[in-house]
DNA sequence: CTGAAAGCGCTAACAG
DNA sequence: CTGTTAGCGCTTTCAG
């Protein structure tokens, strides 16, 4: 067994107290009493105890990540960022994996996890923000990801989909493609980021006095570069090829992108790429991968902010935020030719 | 405030000790008196307080998952498979990231975190299994991930990476390359995984009759894509160019590939590439990546099988084991040009 | 089958 | 500056 306060207490000859007061540095101890107590921490080997700590003091110190894979380079990269920032903050981070299960989306928020988590930072897949906060156990803070909607009891920390699928597809059309595909809708969830993404792409489109043609968008069951490609192989197998292509993430665009090439399809020239994230893969592809790249720093920095306020505020009375990030456009190889 | 198991008893007009056993279903209970329970349960919104049940169990329920970087490809795909494997087992897992700190490393393993995991994967990147073990904790069981090592308290799960490399360059030289070099060794560090793949390497190229040249052997500081384009990079700028490479990691293989894009060598014809890992990125890559590929299922499977057996052991009196995990080479576009 | 009560290791209010 | 002690929420031994 190991030992606790209490032992060293004994050992030190003086009330657990003491003992406490020298672990957490809480009060003033006699410098002499201070050295004495921690030869005996030492000798002991002693560590407190996270689960009494916690019980006392009502708080783990441990928030809950709860993404769709970790597998995939975004939700990657970004929980690397989150647990970085979540450390900087002395917090221990708990990765939830959802797999795209709704029930199993709803039950972290329902709080059945058994209140281990101070907090949650979740990004939604198969259920709605609204849908998602409606079941929430009320007093656990939550952060959304990736998600904005209207009313809501938690905070909502994401980029401005519209605007930044808005922004990709005039660059395309500024270069002078006029059959521009889209690859990516997800009709079967409700997570609203497709629905946000393929918005921006037909307003783009009807600015330009194009009218969006329902054979050019893509429907895909998940955001893996396999569903990338076939949908490509779709598009190609089509009556009129695209001569351009927007993809609502990096790895759809790569799928597509492989297609192309074993087709023969030259890139930029024939058919032009556009992608969504700027994961690393898309830096090293082969063109270089044209995308639209969010603040990931920035998604981390600002999600765990909002949850501090949240935990730290004395009655969670905090009113939710909607915290728009940062985007930009990285014109790369894939939609014009490198120098 | 929510409530407590003692709300409930007082609301279902039972005892604790009553309420405990519904919730654990650990002892029998009229169905009557039971159905009262739960009514109340679900009135009060009640759910059990993970803390206080650790504080008496001693456990946790959670383990920990310590990797240098969530970021990477394949730590990315193995902590998603460890995450759903052990959810498999009701474990709940906290993750680490080590950053390749050495200080970092060495403290998880005394234990600092405060027992709040119930045992710890860790895959080492600056320490030796041995430096590791040697600081560990006695009473934390310690899964090793990737690393070999002869003695030791822990248990270790790897791939033969000597027996692999060798075959990787075995295929190489069965091409008829002659001119072979790698990319991937780390003599800063003590991890042991780049000297035993180095060491595959050469061995394959003695028994081919070829003296392993120096010159060709590139050190890197990390193992992402930037330093297998700076170590290709070098290696074209020298005096003869290789006719083909063997990386440590996919990674510095797609880098590699990248800037032989670049300089307009053509792949397989004047340069193979062979990588380690198999990663997705390297099956869409352009040409796909031939790969050594570990069986990653079945590390995420033992490891915790590992670590279950010592965790549920009595008096973790169970005896260290080392694990070899099964590996293929998959041949693919980089070296063998697709039909 | 159920109740009463001790105690896991720690913190903090209260006393000295 | 330090000792004593109650109690966080739960499990579990001992009675009944």
């Amino acid at each position: 067994m190991s030992s606790s306060l209490k032992d060293v207490a004994a050992r030190a000859g003086v009330s657990a107290r003491t003992v406490s007061n020298v672990v957490n540095g809480s009060a003033r101890v006699a410098a002499q009493t201070r050295q004495r107590v921690q030869e005996a921490i030492d000798e002991l080997g002693y560590r407190p105890n996270l689960a009494a700590r916690s019980l006392r003091a009502g708080r783990t110190g441990i928030i809950g990540l709860a993404i769709p894979e970790l597998h995939s380079p975004y939700f990657g990269e970004l929980a690397g960022l989150l647990v970085d920032e979540a450390r900087r903050r002395s917090w221990t981070v708990i990765i939830e994996q959802t797999r795209g299960n709704a029930e199993f989306e709803r039950r972290l928020l329902t709080g059945d996890s058994g209140r281990v988590m101070d907090g949650l930072i979740i990004s939604p897949w198969a259920l709605s923000a609204d849908e998602l906060t409606a079941t929430a156990h009320t007093s656990l803070p939550i952060v959304l990801l990736g998600e904005r909607s209207a009313r809501g009891k938690a905070d909502h920390v994401a980029v401005d989909s519209v605007t930044a699928a808005d922004e990709a597809v005039s660059h395309l059309l500024g270069l002078g493609r006029r059959r521009i595909a889209a690859i990516g809708l997800q009709p079967h969830l409700r997570n609203g980021t497709a629905q946000q993404r393929a918005e921006g792409y037909r307003r783009a489109l009807r600015r330009a006095g194009i009218p969006p043609r329902p054979e050019w968008e893509r429907s895909v069951t998940s955001l893996h570069r396999e569903d990338g490609a076939r949908a490509m192989a779709d598009l190609l197998d089509g009556d009129t090829a695209p001569d351009a292509v927007f993809a609502f993430s990096d790895e759809l665009a790569l799928g597509a992108m492989h297609v192309a090439h074993l087709r023969g399809v030259r890139i930029p020239e024939q058919l032009a790429v556009v992608g969504f994230d700027d994961v690393e893969d898309g830096r090293y592809s082969h063109p270089a991968l044209t995308t639209v790249s969010p603040d990931k720093q920035q998604i981390a920095q600002r999600a765990l902010q909002c949850l501090a306020d949240r935990i730290y505020s004395p009655h969670n009375d905090v009113p939710a935020a909607t915290l728009t990030i940062a985007h930009r456009l990285l014109v790369r190889g894939s939609t014009v030719p490198e120098a």
